[in-house]
DNA sequence: GTTTTTACATACCAGTGGTATGTGGTGGGT
DNA sequence: ACCCACCACATACCACTGGTATGTAAAAAC
């Protein structure tokens, strides 16, 4: 046991945040239990809940990264867009990486299935103010500002395209033959279309 | 013990998806035991196992209940508005009471927040093919038939649109100031409208 | 009237998240 | 150079969980 510096003990809390990253993903929260967790680090129980109190904040810890990693995508995508095109393409392309986060597995599993259900909706929004509603209002916001929708439409817009984005990302994984990205897309753009 | 009827049998078998549907409500299905629900009925786990071979089970069985109930008020306000208007409104009466669901705190916890983590993405599709996507879609189809928006567009007009009234609800249920169920009608009409 | 089935109860199990405590190495203060 | 507080773990233990195996008395079937 010749690990006790500082710097080991940030590296096997990234260990644990990989490994439990990988199993969120693969069986849900639910079905990963801390001892398998920690024994695919190599660690025990007592190492785990030393870095987090519970297993709650453990899945947080994960939730945050997703989102993390979503946001600065989306926001990268966004601003490229609206530099080089007008305003309404810019927010599609942000839309577009949302949709993309929306149907990768790890997020659909640990941000949008599992997430409600273990950090509840208060915590769902309480947490780093859910960085897609975020980015999805800022978007919107854009929009209004440049009057191409309604400014007192902006909030009730943005949770329900949010929303209809989580949905298609959900129906993309499904993998049914008449829901197809490009089918997504063309839908999508219709529906959004349409505020003008 | 003169409880061995078959009717007796059929009452506690009521007992236990009441106690479950209020404690899957309050608590989460998580943090519902078994032994809790028991205590509630005034039985032991022998009985419970007897009756739903397991937990999830149970919950099934919850999920299903609110689910055809949702599914029988929003399929007769489409029908009892088909008949006396135009279609595009008796579209907006299926959603609008599709919507009133996504309120209710039942509705939100047991079958939007808990059914996914507990049933995956594949019984939530499965488990009667989702009530609440058959309506949608339904009534998208109803419309694509008289013209109104693109045959090709409805399952993805289907599962986006189910999907964002999901998140208006939610958005309700969290009292924020601009996100008035006002606002939701209003934005969401404009967002239909514009598929026309 | 006997047998089978139903509707429970009882006793028990492995595994869970979580806690309390122990312990050896590390790093800062002097 | 020494000391000691602290840190990063390990160990041992806990109440409780969902689930199972078995028992049992009443009801239904024949």
């Amino acid at each position: 046991m010749a690990k006790r510096s500082k710097l080991d003990a940030k590296k096997t809390r990234e260990d644990l945040i990989g490994a439990a990253m990988r199993q969120f993903e693969q069986q849900g929260y639910a079905d990963t239990s801390i001892n398998d967790i920690c024994k695919d680090v190599g660690i025990t129980k007592g190492a785990l809940f030393h870095h987090f109190p519970t297993k709650r904040d453990l899945f947080l810890e994960v939730w945050t990264r997703l989102q993390v990693a979503m946001d600065a995508e989306a926001r990268a995508a966004a601003i490229e867009a609206r530099s080089l095109t007008d305003p309404y393409s810019a927010f599609l392309a942000g839309c577009g990486v949302y949709l993309k986060f929306a149907t990768r597995r790890d997020y659909q599993k640990i941000v949008l299935i599992d997430g409600p259900a273990i950090l509840g909706l208060q915590g769902w929004y309480e947490s780093d103010h859910d960085l897609g509603t975020q980015n999805v209002e800022a978007g919107i916001r854009y929009l209004a500002k440049k009057g191409i929708v309604e400014e007192s439409r902006v909030s009730a817009l943005a949770v329900m395209i949010q929303s209809a984005l989580n949905g298609a990302g959900f129906a993309l994984a499904r993998h049914q033959s008449d829901v197809t990205p490009d089918a997504i897309y063309d839908a999508f753009e219709a529906m959004v279309k349409g505020l003008r």
